[in-house]
DNA sequence: CGAGATTCATGTGAAGTATACCTTTAGGCTTAA
DNA sequence: AAGCCTAAAGGTATACTTCACATGAATCTCGTA
């Protein structure tokens, strides 16, 4: 009984502390999400991109777009508010413009040409299975529900380089020839990549088509990452939360991965987070590095979270014989054989099916992809042919993921 | 001793299978006239 | 008779399996110096 007053006090006095001394005016605007009204820094980009798809407002195609630069450095935020501000000029107007935004990041939405129709289509208000279709039924339904009067639709693919990685450009040539099909209306493509040499990669005839237009967004620089961290945070905290120096810890922290801008924002956001939790009124710069720990742990954690249930698997498998490697030869890299028989073994105690070491093959490739491991097809000569995997996290993280995959198999 | 053959463990591609889900169609039932 | 529902038929995407062949350097073999 006692115990429970207890309990409940302390629940009582969270919630206080969050009501009455919240330190933030609205957090919304440290949010990634956020559009904010102007964009320091990259002004001369947003009027490059509204130039180039402007034509759209007098229903004509603009050119295909193709933005890269790598991450945080405002890609995204800039087409987005050029996409805002078009569509409310469009409204003015009365032109029907349709701009879709896919991120091909997500490995539900757009893995495959078929899921990244369906996601267009879904933007565009149609309904279609998530299965069962013919992908070029779709395609038909595309063109049908886009020609059906003299419009302009320019499509947003971010983060295309992961789409094209998995599946190939196939699905981009085919876009760009759907106009050849269209007799009212007309497409055009934006695409953005944070991979710098992605469009090398393509096929010729892809990149002449969808590199129309190129922009390059190159990184901010320690200065710029404060004066954007200021802007906001003004808006975001209360006047006096924000110790001094620690806008430009976090500038300098992004700044050094490559003047990423989303990852200053975020440090500044769970920075915030975390004092609040703690129930303190002021942010310091200890509350910086609590923060930036917090991410690169939260992010990894998360990966491996969502990972369906023969992923886990395999993963903690991985996890595993990479520690007794450790503890028995001082070795820290394993082989693709040795995963597999751990894995039967935990798919044997947890009554899980057993794929085949063909199938675990690949799933191991994907988890590199994913940058959770690091994994090298190497020859290890009379000994056969392998893949090398080691993985370059902190142990503290290893370990987290181990007791995380322990809990959500039922081990 | 060195060039070429051998070998191993698994990478990798292609084709096939199971499952889940979709559309279409036809028959049967209900309903309203 | 028209409208609606349901079940069967016919079809697809996806995750996975099966089969078969490809790889590539350590190791072996054997001819030659």
């Amino acid at each position: 009984m006692k115990q429970k007053r207890g309990e409940n006090r302390g629940i009582e006095e969270i919630f206080n502390s969050f009501v009455k001394q919240s330190i933030f005016k609205n957090k919304m605007i440290l949010q990634s999400s956020y559009t904010p009204e102007t964009i320091p820094h990259r002004e001369k980009q947003v009027s490059q991109v509204a130039s180039i798809i402007a034509p759209s407002l007098r229903l004509e195609k603009p050119s295909n777009l193709f933005i890269y630069g790598l991450t945080g450095t405002g890609k995204t935020l800039v087409v987005q508010y050029v996409k805002n501000q078009l569509m409310k000029k469009s409204q003015e107007l009365n032109i029907t413009l349709l701009i879709p935004y896919i991120n091909c990041k997500l490995k539900k939405v757009a893995d495959t040409e078929y899921r990244i129709l369906a996601e267009i289509l879904n933007k565009l208000g149609e309904k279609v299975p998530s299965t069962g279709l013919p992908t070029d039924a779709l395609y038909r339904r595309f063109v049908n529900l886009i020609d059906s009067k003299k419009q302009i639709l320019i499509v947003i693919f971010d983060e295309i380089d992961q789409a094209v990685k998995r599946i190939g450009d196939e699905f981009l040539y085919n876009f760009t020839r759907i106009n050849t099909e269209l007799n009212k209306a007309q497409i055009a493509i934006i695409g953005i990549s944070n991979d710098l040499k992605f469009i090398d990669t393509l096929d010729p005839r892809v990149r002449s088509s969808l590199g129309e237009e190129e922009i390059l967004f190159s990184p901010y620089n320690a200065l710029q990452l404060q004066e954007i961290l200021k802007k906001r945070s003004n808006e975001a905290f209360k006047t006096g939360v924000v110790s001094e120096g620690v806008i430009e810890k976090c500038a300098a922290l992004a700044a050094r991965e490559h003047g990423d801008a989303r990852r200053a924002l975020d440090l500044l956001r769970i920075a915030g987070e975390l004092v609040e939790r703690d129930t303190k009124d002021k942010i310091t710069l200890d509350y910086v590095d609590k923060a930036k720990e917090r991410i690169e742990t939260d992010k990894l954690l998360m990966a491996v979270e969502t990972q369906p249930k023969q992923f886990q698997l395999t993963f903690l498998a991985i996890i595993r014989l990479l520690k007794k490697m450790k503890r028995e030869n001082n070795e820290d890299k394993i082989f693709t054989g040795d995963i597999f028989n751990l894995y039967s073994e935990l798919c044997r105690k947890t009554k899980t099916e057993i794929l085949t070491q063909r199938r675990v093959s690949d799933i191991i490739a994907e988890f590199d992809m994913l940058g959770l491991i690091n994994a090298t097809v190497i020859s290890k000569g009379r000994y056969g042919r392998t893949r090398e995997i080691r993985i370059d996290l902190p142990e503290q993280l290893v370990e987290k993921m181990d007791s995380l995959l322990l809990n959500s198999l039922g081990l």
